[in-house]
DNA sequence: AAGAAAAACAAACGCTGTATATTTACACCG
DNA sequence: CGGTGTAAATATACAGCGTTTGTTTTTCTT
C-alpha cells in the first residue's frame, strides 16, 4: 500500500540517463532513428528495463520535447534579460538572434520541437504547452510592453475572431497578461522568424554562405520597423 | 544486351500505381508512416517486388517528392497566370493564397516536401532541385517582373554575398534570368510565407479558428507593401 | 523453338516497439 | 531478525519493418 522509495539514487539517474543518452542519439543520428533499444544497449540495460521510466516511446519523446522547450526558453529570457526593460528594440533584436542561434546551435532539437520527427507521434498539448508558452511567453510580454508603452504600431492590425480568450489563459499567465493584440502581433513575428529559421535549419535555402546572415538581420530590422516606434528617449 | 522492353503497359501502370497507393497511404496516416510492405499487401503484390521499380523506399519518396513538387508548382503558375503580365500585386497576392490553399488541401504533401518526413532520407538535391526550382520560379518570376518594371522596393536590401552564381543557374532558367536581388527578395518572401503556413499546418497556431485567414491575409498584404511600389496605371 | 531478360516470389536476416511472465533485490513491519 | 510486498530488471516472444538472396515464372526477341 505504501510507495516505496528503492535507493532512489540510481532510479532517477537512470532516468535522466536515459534522456541524456537520447539526446546524444538524436545528435549523432537525427531525432527519428531514436531506437528505444539502442538507448538500453548503451547504457548496458535491456530495452523493456526503459517501460518502468517512461510507459512508451512517446512518452520519452514528449519528456524530450520538453526538456527542449525549456532549453529555447531559458536561451531567450536570457537574451531578453540582457537589456533593460525600456530598451524594447534592444529586447526584440536580442530575442530574435537568440532564437536564431539556438536553432543553429540544436537543430535537431529544433526539429524535434517544430517537425513530425517520429512516425506515429503527435505532441500531447496538455504536457507541452507550458514549457511551450513559456518559451513564446517571453517574445509576447515584450510586445505587450511596447503596446503598454504606446510604442506599438499595430492600428491597421487585423481584428482576430474572439472567443478563444479560454484557450490562452496559459498564454496571459506567462506574458504578463497580455493583451489579444500583443499576441497576435508576436504570433507573426514568430511566424517569419520560424519561417526563415526552419527553412536554413532544413537546408531549403540556397547555398548564400554567410548571406544568410545579412538576410536574417534584414528580416529582424524589417519586423522592428513595420511594428514598433521608437520610443521617446 | 540488348534491354527489352517488356509488354510496358502492366509495368509502367504498376510504377504509378505504387506511388498512388503511397498516397493514399501517407494521405491516410502521415507520410512518416509510410511502409512498403503495406503499400504491396494493398497492390496484391509482395514487397520485394516493388525492389524492381524503385531500388529502395527512399527512391520512392524521392519520386514522390517530384510529384508533390510538380503538383505545388502547376497550383502556382495557375495562379500567376489568371492575372495579366502587367498586375503585379494580383499576381502576387493570388500565388500567396494559392499557396496556402494547395498547403492546406495537401498537408501530408506539403510536409513531405519541407519536413523531415522519413527516418533516414535526405532529399538528393540533385534529383529534386529542378522540380522544386519550378515551383518557387513562379514567385521569383513575378518578383523579377516587378524589379523590370521599377516597382520594386529594394533599395535598402542587403547586399547577398557573391560567389554562389554557379548554384544558382538552374533557378534563373526558371525564372526568366532573375536578378540575384529579385532572387533574395523571393526567398524572403518565401520565408514568411512558409512561416505562417507551416506552423498552421504543424498545429502549432493556437486556436485562432477562422482568424488565421484574416492574419494571412495581412501577412500578404505586409509584403506587397514593404516591396513593391503601385505600378504606374 | 530457343534463349535472354525482366518480374514476381518465398524465405530469411536483423532491426524495431511492445506485451507478458518471471526473477532479483530492496524496504519496511511485526 | 525473518517474512512480505513492491519495484526494477530480466528473458522471452510477437508482429511489423526494410532489405538481401536465390529461385521460379512470365514474356519478349531472335
Amino acid at each position: 500500500m505504501s510507495p516505496r522509495p528503492r535507493k532512489d539514487e540510481r532510479s532517477i539517474n537512470l532516468q535522466e540517463a536515459i534522456k541524456e543518452t537520447a539526446w546524444q542519439y538524436i545528435a549523432k543520428y537525427g531525432a527519428p532513428a531514436l531506437s528505444l533499444r539502442a538507448i538500453a544497449r548503451a547504457l548496458g540495460i535491456t530495452a523493456p528495463a526503459i517501460y518502468n521510466y517512461y510507459p512508451d516511446r512517446d512518452a520519452l519523446v514528449t519528456a524530450l520535447i520538453i526538456d527542449a522547450y525549456t532549453s529555447f526558453g531559458d536561451a531567450q529570457i536570457a537574451a531578453r534579460d540582457a537589456f533593460p526593460e525600456e530598451d524594447i528594440i534592444g529586447r526584440l533584436h536580442a530575442i530574435g538572434h537568440a532564437y536564431r542561434r539556438w536553432a543553429l546551435a540544436h537543430p535537431q532539437r529544433y526539429q524535434l520541437i517544430f517537425g513530425t520527427p517520429v512516425p506515429g507521434y503527435v505532441a500531447p498539448m496538455k504536457q507541452v504547452l507550458p514549457s511551450a508558452v513559456r518559451a513564446f511567453g517571453v517574445l509576447v510580454s515584450v510586445v505587450e510592453a511596447a503596446r503598454r508603452a504606446g510604442t506599438l504600431r499595430a492600428d491597421s492590425f487585423p481584428p482576430i475572431k474572439p472567443g478563444y480568450e479560454a484557450a490562452l489563459e496559459e498564454w496571459k499567465r506567462f506574458s504578463g497578461d497580455a493583451d489579444v493584440l500583443s499576441l497576435s502581433v508576436a504570433l507573426l513575428i514568430w511566424a517569419r522568424v520560424h519561417g526563415m529559421v526552419s527553412l536554413e535549419i532544413a537546408g531549403s535555402l540556397p547555398p548564400f554562405g554567410a548571406g544568410v546572415d545579412a538576410l536574417y538581420e534584414y528580416e529582424i530590422t524589417s519586423i522592428e520597423r513595420q511594428f514598433f516606434r521608437e520610443g521617446e528617449s
